[in-house]
DNA sequence: TACATAAATGAGAATAATTCTCATTTATTT
DNA sequence: AAATAAATGAGAATTATTCTCATTTATGTA
């Protein structure tokens, strides 16, 4: 794992430090975007808080995380290892779980055409876009 | 303008206070979103800080209101008088520009069915979603 | 219309998340 | 191994938002 961390700085070109392998180990171990809080608990006492901030940006410089907030506005970081970065979010309003998910690929075929109808109704150029989904996971729904 | 912003007020049965008045006026005369960090300019002096925050969620509350965040995690309001509500977001991320948009009906629906496959694959129960597209407008994309 | 009660306000203090500062430590390059 | 550049830790500063509480305003009732 610390190795694979220093592999993943070594190639994005940007210096090896402590605190950068921990925070990089410690999103490896989650398969799922987790919140600034519980990486900053996680980390207590090995890394400073500014520093994980600090870290945070280095790495969202280099493409190598991304950041986004969940429907309570609060922060969330994933590491993005590979460059498909392009997936959406799945969030339970109850318990806070997030989920990556991926669209059909017909359906982001549609989603493309309907941005091009918008992109001229409003003169605009479109880059990106995301989708979010709210609602009650497997747990949640039943209790 | 006044006499729209009581009738509002009443309608939704909340009580009819100054602050209250002078929010929904400045809202009404815009016809797109807004941050806060505006709405805070205009009221400068009529409205004391703390109260157009408390106004906010008030009318949030009621559902009066609908209240989001830019890409650059601006929070940015919108009045929200008829409770066709459900609509999307166009950015302008150079200047910041935001406008409401509708997607196509044919779109919705092939939205619908994706999350109905999404709804299954996870087991979860979708009560929402947002999507929001990011681009340059007419002028800054000229600019 | 006036009174009593409940609700809302203003001003500033408190809080929380994030960024900044700067002296010290750690990496990198030679 | 030394010199230079970059990153870190600790806490101060900043920003957006919420909270507190004494005062003002609105509402319901007689």
């Amino acid at each position: 794992m610390k190795r694979k961390s220093r592999d993943i700085l070594t190639e994005h070109n940007i210096s090896i430090t402590n605190p950068r392998i921990l925070v990089i180990e410690e999103l490896l171990s989650h398969s799922q975007p987790i919140t600034i809080e519980v990486l900053q608990k996680k980390l207590e006492g090995k890394v400073a808080v500014s520093t994980l901030y600090r870290v945070i940006n280095d790495l969202k410089k280099i493409n190598l995380l991304n950041e986004f907030l969940s429907p309570e506005n609060v922060s969330v970081v994933e590491l993005n290892l590979h460059d498909d970065s392009h997936h959406h979010h799945l969030f339970c309003t109850s318990c806070g779980e997030i989920i990556d998910i991926d669209l059909g690929k017909n359906f982001e075929d549609n989603m493309s055409s309907e941005i091009n109808k918008i992109q001229k109704t409003f003169d605009f150029e479109i880059h990106d876009h995301t989708l979010e989904l709210l609602g009650l996971c497997s747990s949640c729904k039943k209790g």
